[in-house]
DNA sequence: CGCGATTGCACAATCGATTGAGCAAAGCAG
DNA sequence: CTGCTTTGCTCAATCGATTGTGCAATCGCG
């Protein structure tokens, strides 16, 4: 007999619940595994006469048939769940790379898994497990405080995975030039500052952690050319408050209570740091941030209309996604880094994706 | 004998594999259901020894086990995973709904799975299919443009879903309270404007769809403060060139052209369009936008710090998500519409979660 | 007409978990 | 010691697909 029956005869069922390959088998006639073989596609490599997989397919259609990709996974060992680990929606850089990464995976028939874990390094590691768990194919993991941990995880489940602009010793990471872009970022900020050059002796930057291969990249950028340039790049000039705001108001207040002012110049790492330097502002006096001139490596597209001039360094996301999704096609998964150029954002000015 | 045998007799295999429930059973003597009932935490329900238990999640621990939670989610005919539609990652507003998604779903133990379709309607059914097939457990609705297709494809496969800032007639709703806030936003746009009134009278309302829900409610708003403050907003004041910023910019271009100048006072709906507007003033001369007042419908921080005032209204992310999940909780889904208050952010100030 | 190749399909095992049912051993009351 | 309940576990079916294998029926060729 037949080892399901769901609803008995081969009549019964209907708008009930989602038809199975069994329902339609029952109702074409045709076994189940003709059904799978029809409607996954493998029609003529099974050997299906066309007459039957049209008629299949008509039903399927019928009865609104939608395959239980549960079940497909389980089977195939293979979800079509691609993830991503960001830091925070909340950030341009972040859901730029969010959307470039949802159209792309979209584009190629996976599904996107788009996690966010706040750079908490308990969390990070709890939702790479859990996607683990629900079998994702390939994870980019591009905001993420304690990249081995997570390298590990992936490794001990032989998971495929990349990381974006965040290099790992153990695997594949597509990065952005941190470092040549803080040396652009750099020059125009300290070159197009509204104010003498004896007043800009002290550029400040702020932002980021000191352990973090971005940071320190872009930390050499930015003492790079102050050195180039004559000018002061001391210690205290640097404010590694990390990625939050609240921080980046603390400590850049602080700062002012001890300079007793402003910075002229300022090299701000990440966009929440930017918003938190513009907390501060909003408790400012309205013509104390006047004659500042920011830069800040990550593109947002209202921060290029402030009242001062800002330019951003904007990272190439498409870029960082295509890059990385050729990791996952070459299949070569030794350790290397993957350079994708940013792209300077003038003051006033909007990033274009035609140009 | 036994049904599967992947590495023969009981002490093989290792670090081969993922390991599964068989594993561990073959390897602690004790059956594949108890281990299950075990690592599912069933194990005082299906009355387990105490010192078995404690064995079993020790060699789990040891092995590395990780449930797959394809194979329990067939099996359970729940998957653990909820998902969100948003129109585009590029957005603060949906990033922030994104951001109040992803955390509240995972502190409920569900794994949130957040796509964007860029409101075509096409990408918008595909994706609730996929989902459906992937087995969600719930879904919300944020940004879409054929919400009743939606909801059919949703109701067809009996899925539990909640409508946000987007009402459907035959599902449940949490939506902001648009006229309200756009009374409020209009308002304040209206008065703060820099300018004597009488260049104000024809201020302009940029941005939506003429079928929109939000941009039918924020419109019906603009027009009643309009004519409580006896300005004229008559139809080629109001300029619904949908959402995307490259029509936005277009036609605000083409208003300039006509009238010879930008407006003074400019409501703005949503994000995308405002990025439209400033792409139009990229090209402009610098002084030719310090006077105008702009008020957008939806809230960037940055774009509080402007060189010419900015209000926002802030939909409550927290409170639209919050709500939908309780109309998850409580199984109700009648048709019904909960409206969530928006907040008015003047110029250089930002929101704060804490107040 | 006879025989091998091809066509077209069905059977049944399998992926890894969950769960109702059943059963032996232990505990306990009388 | 008998009979009943409780304890602690195992069995086997099941979720919905995929896929290796097998077997008729049909076709083609001489």
């Amino acid at each position: 007999m037949a080892r399901r029956n769901r609803s008995g005869d081969g009549l019964a069922g209907g708008a009930g619940r989602k038809p199975t390959i069994y329902d339609l088998a029952r109702r074409s006639g045709a076994s189940p595994s003709t059904v799978s073989a029809v409607l996954s596609g493998k029609a003529t490599e099974r050997r299906i006469k066309p007459a039957t997989a049209l008629a299949i397919e008509a039903l399927a259609a019928e009865l609104g048939y939608v395959p239980n990709l549960q079940a497909r996974g389980l089977r195939r060992e293979r979800s079509g769940l691609v993830g991503l680990i960001i830091a925070t929606h909340e950030d341009r850089f972040f859901s730029s790379l969010s959307q470039s990464f949802d159209t792309r995976a979209r584009r190629r028939g996976h599904c996107p898994v788009i996690a966010s874990t706040l750079r908490n390094p308990e969390e990070e590691a709890r939702v790479v497990r859990t996607l683990i768990s629900y079998k994702i194919d390939a994870l980019f993991i591009a905001g993420a405080t304690d990249a081995e941990a997570l390298r590990e995880i992936c490794a001990a489940a032989r998971l495929p995975h990349v990381f974006i602009d965040l290099p790992s010793l153990g695997a594949p990471s597509v990065v952005t030039d941190n470092r040549l872009g803080a040396e652009r970022l750099t020059r125009t900020l300290l070159r197009g500052a509204p104010v003498a050059a004896s007043r800009l002796e002290r550029p400040l930057f702020l932002g980021g952690v000191a352990g973090d291969f971005a940071t320190v990249s872009r930390l050499d950028g930015f003492r790079k050319v102050c050195a180039e340039m004559g000018l002061a790049a001391s210690d205290d000039q640097v404010l590694l408050c990390g990625y939050d705001p609240r921080r980046a108001t603390a400590t850049l207040e602080a700062l002012c209570a001890r300079l007793g002012g402003l910075p002229k110049a300022l090299f701000i790492n990440s966009l929440p740091v930017f918003e938190g330097v513009l907390r501060l502002f909003a408790a400012l006096p309205d013509g104390a941030f006047t004659d500042i001139a920011i830069g800040c490596f990550d593109y947002d597209p209202f921060a290029a209309f402030l009242s001062f001039p800002v330019t951003m360094m904007r990272q190439d996301a498409d870029g960082l996604v295509d890059r990385a999704y050729e990791v996952l096609d070459a299949g070569d998964f030794t350790p290397r880094l993957i350079a994708v150029e940013p792209r300077l954002i003038e003051p006033r000015t909007l990033y274009d994706h035609a140009s």
